[in-house]
DNA sequence: GGTAATGTTAGACT
DNA sequence: TAGTCTAACATTAC
C-alpha cells in the first residue's frame, strides 16, 4: 500500500493523534529494523519527550521529537500501516504485525505496522543527508507542467514506467500508481521517454497530479470509492479494463514489477 | 508446496 | 556510462 497517498493518509493519522503526547515506552518486536541506532538508546532518547511535527517526503514519513536533534523517519517498505490505538486494544488484523510501538502516558499507543518486514525506521541528526532522502528526486505534487517536462526531457533515454518509479527521478510514486497514471494517459508503459511527443507529456503530467490528489482524497486504493474510470480495482480482480469490457488488462514484468495495463487503450 | 506481493538495491549483463 | 535484468531481502496469503 505506501506509495505517496498511502503515506500522505499515514501522515494525517498521526498529525491527528499522536503529536504533542508524552511518550512513556518504546516496544520493538523486531529490534534490526531499527537503524543507525540501537533499540536502546532509540527507547531511552525518546522516552518522556513528545513528536513535534510530522511531514512526508516522499515515501518518507519523517517525525519531529521535541528536545532531541535526531529524528524518526518511517519508511514501509511493500507492506505497512500506523495504527493509534488503546494499549489494551487486541492485536487482530494487520494489527498482528506490529514490530515497532510507541507508547503515550494517556494509555494510548503507535503501533508501526510492517507485515514483510521491507519496511525500516530510521533514528538520524539530519534525515537530509540520508543517501535515501538525499538522491530523491522532486516531489510530484509540488512540480509545474514546465518543471515535469524539463525532468522528461534532462533525462537520458529510459522507459517511462521505470522513470515514474525510480526515487532518483521523482519521489513517492510505486508500481499502482504508476500503472494508474500511465493507463489514465493511454501510454504504453514500454514506451521510451524519448519516443513522447509534447502533448503526451503535458498529459502524463496533468494524469499525475489527478490520480495522486484523487488517492489523496479517498484513502485507500482498494477501497469502493474508488473512481469508476480507475483501473485499479480491476487488477487483483477481473482483469477488465474498465473503458470497455472486451478491453482485457495484461500483466507484463517491466522494471522487476510486475506491470498492469490495456493493450488497446495505451499504445 | 508453489507463487506472487503496493520497495529497494547490489551486481551482472547489454 | 547508463539502462535493464535478476536475485535477494522476510513474510504472508491464496
Amino acid at each position: 500500500m505506501p506509495e505517496l497517498p498511502d503515506v500522505e493518509q499515514f501522515k494525517k493519522h498521526f498529525e491527528k493523534n499522536c503529536l504533542h503526547k508524552k511518550i512513556s515506552d518504546v516496544k520493538a518486536e523486531s529490534k534490526n529494523l531499527i537503524r543507525r541506532v540501537v533499540f536502546e538508546d532509540f527507547k531511552e532518547s525518546l522516552t518522556g519527550h513528545h513528536f513535534k511535527s510530522v511531514r512526508r517526503r516522499g515515501k518518507f514519513l519523517i517525525a519531529e521529537v521535541e528536545g532531541i536533534e535526531e529524528e524518526i523517519l518511517f519508511h514501509f517498505g511493500m507492506t505497512g500501516n500506523l495504527h493509534y490505538t488503546k494499549q489494551e486494544a487486541p492485536k487482530e488484523d494487520e494489527d498482528k504485525f506490529t514490530r515497532v510501538t510507541f507508547e503515550f502516558k494517556n494509555g494510548y499507543e503507535l503501533r508501526w505496522i510492517n507485515m514483510r518486514k521491507f519496511g525500516r525506521i530510521y533514528f538520524v541528526k539530519e534525515p537530509e543527508k540520508l543517501d535515501l532522502i538525499k538522491e530523491m528526486g522532486p516531489e510530484p505534487l509540488e512540480l509545474s507542467e514546465k518543471e515535469f517536462i524539463n525532468l522528461i526531457e534532462n533525462h537520458s533515454r529510459k522507459n517511462i514506467k521505470s522513470f515514474l518509479m525510480d526515487q532518483r527521478d521523482i519521489a513517492g510514486i510505486g508500481n499502482i500508481y504508476s500503472d494508474e497514471i500511465l493507463f489514465q494517459t493511454r501510454i504504453d508503459p514500454h514506451r521510451d521517454i524519448k519516443t513522447l511527443n509534447y502533448e503526451e507529456k503535458k498529459n502524463l503530467y496533468k494524469n499525475m497530479k489527478e490520480v495522486l490528489e484523487e488517492a489523496i482524497k479517498i484513502g485507500p486504493p482498494e477501497g469502493e470509492f474508488s473512481p469508476q474510470h480507475w483501473m485499479i480495482p480491476h487488477r487483483h480482480q477481473d482483469m477488465k479494463c474498465p473503458r470497455d469490457d472486451n478491453h482485457h488488462l495484461k500483466k507484463k514484468t517491466i522494471a522487476g514489477r510486475s506491470a498492469i495495463y490495456c493493450p488497446k487503450c495505451q499504445q
